[in-house]
RNA sequence: GGUCCCGUGGUCCAAUGGAUAGGACGAUGGCCUCCGAAGCCGUAGGUCCAGGUUCGAUUCCUGGCGGGACCA
């Protein structure tokens, strides 16, 4: 699912997880951070190259936090920033190379992030792709009747076709309904999000053919979609057009994490984390794995059990960050389905002949063996369901579920010591739990090791 | 001010309108001469409040109260 639910970073396109995680590592917020660099001066003295060098993304994050901080404190840091940004866009070659080679150190960074989290993307087109757009873009809104000049800036306005509760540009106020536009050119040249998005989403339809476009962005921006939505509709923009929302990670005072400022973790932080505590856990309880395979199943293990934290829950649910959530190995975790795996790949290996479940017959004695075979049977209808409504939790509990089922059935019911044909019939509902659960955890993005 | 999201044991989370509201963490009592104890089997503990729709509501509707977000 992760693989399917964004094929491309830009816009304000991000992957699962990211935003939320507060390292701003998606393509916007690294040219957000571009922006403000640009705009502070003697922003080379403020990067550490070293730095730049070994984490790029915390160096950025730094510099765009020190920026932020300095352009609060003094107005005229922030109308620098504005008329930078203007001129920008407008494409100034001193500012382009400074921001292309900011883009260059977060897009390494990025990188590598995603390399580890093991998702890939077809295209990578960043908020620049649409630059030279823009303008045209602008004034094909202006001569379509869609969007009109308002205090000097570009604005799209309701066109009272509906319901004004239900109207994106409209919100109510004391005195009643008015408007509330979206900008799609400030007064003062520059261009917004709304330009930049309405861009790629004529883009995606007109090069790629898209007839359906998912954008997996976290629950503030909603309202910025219904705006986009429903203004792509009345260009002529046909499609199936959804913001599938994630809930905010928050910090211990149960505020948003944001990357502007604030002591929020970065994801890198976490995985290293992660992947460190699942070596030391492998090294206590499986000595016998040793060097590179050891590490390898620790990248398995500690990865997993993020992922599979982030992926379990509601998407809309908002939560606080804390890292034995985050990091536990043990519970409802992607490490408990893993081990499952883990035990029935043991038994498989004690076998001297190979085994064909599909010719084996079924007998059912035991509760534990009756429970296990009817969640086998519910997979064909939680996947149909998840895949409707986006909610890989339901997949997640469903192989929770499930392992639980089967670890009872191991405890209660010897497999290898029973007589035939029950020991063939075991063996086959071993075999459809190993493919249930490792078939269902790819879906999640997570990989099942042969040994742990 | 308006709009959107959320409110479930001590904590964190589940539950296409359907059976006795599931699970994890924490607490607590057991289980390794027996296929891997990252596990299994027990115990205690929960739907914010008030109405409404329904044979049936954690779920849908209305109004409160509480938390968060967005637009202004």
């Amino acid at each position: 699912m992760l693989s399917t639910s964004s094929t491309q970073v830009s816009g304000s396109t991000s992957s699962f997880i990211s935003d939320s995680v507060g390292t701003g590592f998606n393509i916007v917020g690294a040219t957000t951070s571009a922006n403000s660099l640009i705009d502070f001066h003697g922003w080379k003295t403020l990067l550490n190259s070293a730095d730049l060098e070994t984490d790029p993304i915390t160096e950025l994050v730094r510099v765009y936090r020190e920026v932020n901080a300095s352009a609060k404190q003094d107005p005229n840091v922030l109308e620098t920033c504005k008329a930078e940004l203007v001129k920008l866009q407008a494409g100034d070659p001193e500012n382009l190379a400074i921001w292309q080679q900011c883009i260059d150190v977060s897009k390494r960074g990025l990188q590598a992030i995603y390399q580890k989290l093991d998702v890939r993307f077809d295209h990578w087109l960043g908020e620049s792709f649409y630059n030279d757009r823009l303008p045209g873009l602008v004034d094909e809104f202006l001569t379509q009747g869609i969007a009109r000049e308002s205090n000097g800036a570009i604005c799209i306005f309701s066109d009272d076709t509906g319901p004004p509760e239900e109207d994106p540009f409209k919100v109510h106020r004391e005195d009643g309904w008015t408007d509330n536009p979206a900008i799609i050119r400030k007064a003062d040249g520059g261009f917004l999000y709304a330009t930049t998005d309405l861009a790629t989403l004529e883009y995606r339809i007109d090069q790629w053919k898209a007839d359906q476009i998912w954008y997996v962005v976290g629950v503030p921006q909603s309202l910025h979609f219904r705006q986009i939505f429903d203004a792509a509709a009345r260009w002529g923009k046909q499609g199936d057009f959804r913001h599938i929302a994630f809930g905010s990670i928050l910090g211990e005072d149960r505020k948003l994490m944001k990357t502007r400022s604030g002591d929020n973790v970065g994801l890198t932080d976490v995985l290293t984390e992660a992947v460190e505590r699942a070596a030391k856990a492998i090294a206590e309880k499986n000595p016998d794995l040793q060097g590179e395979e050891a590490a390898e199943i620790a990248e398995i293990v500690g990865i997993g059990a993020v992922k599979f934290a982030e992926l379990s829950q509601n998407r809309l649910t908002d939560y606080v960050f804390a890292w034995d959530r985050m990091l536990a190995l043990q519970g409802d975790t992607a490490p408990y389905l893993q081990y499952s795996s883990v035990r029935i790949r043991s038994i498989f290996r004690k076998l001297d002949a190979p085994f064909d479940a599909s010719s084996a017959t079924i007998v059912l004695e035991k509760d534990e063996e009756i429970h296990l075979v009817r969640l086998h049977l519910r997979f064909g209808e939680v996947l149909p369901v998840v895949l409707e409504d986006f909610r890989p939790n339901l997949l997640a509990n469903y192989l929770l579920e499930l392992a639980r089922a089967f670890h009872s059935f191991f405890e209660a019911c010897p497999v290898l010591k029973s007589e035939e044909p029950v020991r063939s019939s075991r063996l086959a509902l071993c075999e459809l739990t190993s493919r249930i659960l490792s078939q269902g955890l790819a879906l999640l993005g997570i990989r099942c090791p042969e040994k742990m």
